[in-house]
DNA sequence: TCTGGGGTCCTAGGACCC
DNA sequence: TCTGGGGTCCTAGGACCC
């Protein structure tokens, strides 16, 4: 069995720097790597469906209002009853067999299935299930990247066992903590794990290695590739560039003149399946925010500092409960014409502060033009730091930064 | 049909400093 | 009087992801 290969040190898009830091290629073997990408199956409904199991083989829609601000006892509903802004978050199988899919306008949702039953959003418990499933599967490989609510990438490098094996182990460990199935796919790296735990969904195994690039991953859609979205979907369209395989076959420099320096050497990568990201165990948030929709799109000036006072005590909260202070307070609208539109602004001291987020927010709230009717409003605090952190250096809690002159 | 909320990263220009 | 380049921070917008 073929278990490595040699090279002298990990490229890695984000970390050209510390490349170029290290000392002179010494060849070390590296064992080949086997990375794991696990994503549950339509994960909100399926945690719906434990709750209602009547409803799994009628089609189920999960949007729109949220659980906290309903009555306890509100029942489910029909499509057909509901009227209001929303998307589906998402769906389970029975409803996408209507050609319902997550985004998609709820009332779009219900001209193609009417009699489809409607979930509110209950994020606690899907919270609930999100940690009862990392839980069991860093019980079977501790190296674990958090994606988000319903995903993970694993590197099984160091697990013992073949790679159906222990694909197999994670999918029984999920299951028998949640009752819920997800898709595992076990490749050399992140990118086509990703997409290999695509391919056989729901409740899929999938093994891949780089022999199966022509055959298995070429042929598929371009936009497969997690990076390539709309917009580059679309300018890839029109150099008539439809497939992975296509965009294979362009060279680095034909897709660096068209995406650029950065984008278009990622591209050429990408479609070639190589990637050397690591398995990012663990991560300081960039910013916390707090976003809202109105039930109208509104100029009222009232209506919209109501809201946004809100929202700003919400976010406080949020940061205070967590522990981190910010340094960049800014404000977010979205007109009715879905522009959006951003200003924002650096305080000299970190803070979680309602009041002081509440003064620098207006600050961009009174820059931000309402000459036409804004659909939603938000606001942000980033440049994140550990609270904690920020009362053990003199040099942050003086809040100017790091010049050192000031100090010495 | 009429489009949620929470994030991250990248780019690019200007200010400012050395 | 005219002319540098590099580095960092700030701001705004945009693409993308879950």
């Amino acid at each position: 069995m073929k278990t490595g290969y040699w090279r002298a040190f990990p490229r890695d898009r984000d970390s050209v720097n510390a490349v170029s830091e290290m000392p002179p290629a010494a060849p070390t073997f590296v064992p080949r790597r086997r990375i794991a990408h696990l994503d549950m199956d339509a994960f909100y409904a399926s945690v719906e469906l434990l709750r209602y199991p009547d409803l799994r083989d009628l089609p189920v829609v999960i949007g729109g209002s949220q659980r906290s601000q309903l009555s306890d006892d509100a029942a489910p509903e029909t499509l057909a009853t509901y009227a209001g802004r929303g998307v589906v978050t998402t769906c389970n199988y029975a409803a996408r067999a209507f050609g319902i899919h997550s985004a998609m306008p709820l009332m779009r949702a219900r001209t193609l299935c009417p009699d489809a039953v409607r979930l509110p959003l209950d994020f606690d418990e899907y919270k609930r299930n999100s940690r009862l499933f990392k839980a069991a599967v860093r019980e079977v490989a501790p190296l674990l990247e958090d994606r988000g609510i319903d995903e993970v990438y694993l590197d099984l490098t160091a697990v013992p066992g073949s790679d159906r094996a222990v694909a197999q182990a994670l999918k029984d460990a999920v299951k028998n903590a949640t009752g819920l199935t997800c898709s595992v796919a076990v490749a050399p790296n992140k990118l086509l794990a990703k997409i290999g735990s695509e391919l056989d969904k729901p409740d899929g195994l999938t093994l891949l290695t780089t022999d199966d690039l022509p055959e298995r991953i070429w042929p598929l859609p371009a936009k497969r590739i997690n990076g390539i979205g709309p917009k580059a979907s679309e300018k890839l369209a029109k150099l008539n560039i439809h497939t992975i395989g296509e965009l294979a076959a362009e060279s680095r420099d034909f897709l660096i003149q068209r995406f650029g320096n950065n984008y278009g050497q990622w591209l050429h990568e990408a479609a070639h399946g190589r990637d050397e990201r690591p398995v990012i165990t663990e991560s300081e948030p960039i910013s916390r925010s707090r976003e809202t929709t109105f039930d109208e799109d509104t100029r009222d000036w009232h209506t919209i500092a109501g809201v946004l006072v809100k929202l700003i005590k919400d976010c406080a909260d949020d940061l205070r409960k967590r522990g981190y202070v910010g340094k960049t307070i800014g404000v977010k609208v979205r007109y009715n014409n879905f522009q959006i539109l951003t200003r924002d602004q650096t305080l000299a001291d970190f803070t979680a502060d309602a009041l002081v987020i509440r003064q620098a927010a207006f600050a961009c709230l009174k820059r931000v033009p309402l000459q036409r009717p804004i659909r939603l409003i938000g606001v942000r605090v980033g440049n994140l730091q550990r609270a904690d952190a920020l009362s053990e250096s003199p040099k942050n809690r003086a809040g100017r930064g790091v010049s050192g002159d000031l100090f010495d």
